[in-house]
RNA sequence: GUGCUCGUAGUUCAACGGUAGAGCGCAGCCUUGUGGUGGCUGAUGUUGCGGGUUCGAAUCCCGUCGGGCACCCCA
């Protein structure tokens, strides 16, 4: 396990792992922005009923008090937030009048949980959201869309292959009345575990809190075995001969989410009618996300439709939303060894100084290399120069540059690669190095086969 | 919140109830103002904390705090 808190479940990164981090957050922003959501922040904290939308999550709730609170002000009713999505839909009926609708944004955040941290899961973290959101209705292709970008923010990320699993509430809900369940909530629930505790065990769930029939738990269990690369699935389903409208819509969904998907990014998505997502909100599609080979980690990224999140007495806001969970998806990034950044600092030039008389010198050089976008630092001591080749060796700032010296007889400045070791002339007015050095680059380690091996 | 497990140098880990050690890292020197490899030398610990048993505790017992894992739930 890599070492990367001190508090459990506050997750604090070395310098090396936040290179990446932040190129994860840079490329998220970049895709977002790109697909046209713009960006939306909300406050930390929310009315702890207003997040009280699922039973289960209460107990999650980090809850605000001042340290020294009077007794009639002890109570605030204020919590940490513990998604993007519910503060959103209060957000969006809070300014429904100022805001255009449909709504694209994206926010990017830090979220609390008050969980057992474990591999992966942890107290606080960062989650990148987007969410379409209409005004009394909300066109179905925005289902598709959000597989969509998600698959191409996955894509452009130096990361094992992503495989986005969908399924639908509509298409789980209707087969499960079908069959003759009364408490779909609870059938959902048990089906979620599959992975966990497998079959035998969820049927055993089915038939005694669910109460459903042996015969309908089996085809419980026979529709969430289905998993398909397309829309054969729907042949699948049929032939469990179970009948429903709410089924029937489900199927038509899910079978356009999965080639809708599929045809723009082919290999995206899956239909596995396994997936049910504990959050009762959602109402249509529901996306998990599964790294390849690392499936054990959980979900990466995570959403559904919702119909009446963002709702009042008038007006009806449906929306739908995925969100990519950043702190996890780094977190296995680094603890499985699977990328690796050139540098943990931005310098792309170590400005060496020669002696403290000239330091000047040696900031004029750094200024005429800033003024044209080239990071850079100046030297912090005028130690020997090996020992300043070092300070940039040890943070893999690949130049080192010289100034012209008096003292060394050196006619003109000269900069150094520092991992080749040439060294050439160079003029800080005109000088450029190559594109690649300029920023520091996160890449996908070479040998992603035997990397797991230094998860622990 | 429940259960299990682990806490020794910066780090990874040793040490039968009997003097707290090694690798890596770090610092210095060989190295003459240009590093990396190599050689030599050196520094670093309230053994998480508090109590107890014992002639003697890193080691055994109790408590506590912290880490990890599983349950729960989820990104």
């Amino acid at each position: 396990m890599a070492k990367i808190s001190r508090l459990s479940g506050f997750p604090e990164l070395l310098p090396s792992g936040r290179v990446i981090e932040q190129h994860i957050l840079d490329t998220a922003r970049e895709i977002f922005e790109l697909h046209g959501f713009l960006s939306l922040e909300t406050r930390a904290v929310e009315p702890v009923e207003q997040m009280q939308r699922d039973g289960e999550i209460d107990k999650e709730i980090y809850v605000l008090r001042r340290l020294q609170a009077t007794a009639d002000e002890a109570d605030l009713g204020l919590g940490l937030h513990f998604d993007l999505t519910v503060p959103f839909a209060r957000y969006v009926l809070e300014h429904a009048a100022a805001l255009e609708f449909p709504l694209r944004r994206y926010q990017i955040q830090k979220v609390w949980r008050g969980e057992r941290p474990q591999e992966g899961r942890f107290r606080e973290f960062t989650q990148a959201d987007i969410d379409v959101v209409g005004k009394d209705s909300l066109a179905f292709h925005h289902e598709v869309e959000m597989a969509v970008v998600m698959s191409s923010l996955l894509a452009s990320l130096p990361i094992p292959r992503a495989v986005i699993q969908v399924n639908n509430r509509k298409l789980a809900e209707g087969f499960y009345l079908g069959v003759g369940a009364t408490d779909t909530q609870r059938v959902l629930r048990a089906i979620d575990k599959l992975d966990k505790i497998g079959p035998d065990r969820v049927r055993v769930l089915l038939e005694t809190e669910a109460g459903l029939t042996p015969a309908a738990a089996a085809k419980c269990l026979a529709l969430a075995a289905i998993s398909t690369p397309d829309a054969t699935f729907v042949d699948q389903v049929r032939a469990l001969d179970v009948r429903n409208d709410l089924l029937d819509q489900g199927l038509s969904e899910l079978s356009a989410v999965v080639t809708g998907a599929n045809a723009e990014r082919p290999g995206s998505v899956v239909a596995d009618l396994r997936i049910a997502r504990g959050l009762d909100y959602y109402t249509g599609t529901v996306y998990e996300t599964q790294l390849v080979g690392f499936e054990a980690a959980g979900s990466i990224s995570s959403g559904g439709r919702y119909d009446d999140l963002a709702s009042d007495a008038k007006q009806s806001y449906p929306g739908v939303g995925i969100s990519l969970g950043v702190t996890r998806l780094v977190s296995i990034l680094i603890a499985k060894g699977l990328v690796t950044a050139s540098r943990a600092v931005p310098s792309a030039v170590l400005v060496a100084v020669a002696d403290e008389a000239s330091r000047a010198a040696s900031e004029l050089v750094a200024r005429q290399l800033r003024r044209r976008g080239i990071a850079c630092e100046v030297a912090p001591s005028a130690d020997k120069f090996g020992k300043q080749i070092r300070y940039a060796d040890r943070r893999a700032i690949p130049y080192v540059w010289f100034p012209a010296s008096a003292a060394e007889g050196t006619a003109g400045d000269t900069v150094k690669d520092i991992r080749s070791g040439d060294q050439v002339d160079a003029d800080a007015a005109t000088w450029q190095p190559p594109l690649e050095d300029l920023k520091p680059k996160v890449f996908a380690t070479a040998d992603t086969s035997t990397a797991s091996k230094e998860s622990s």
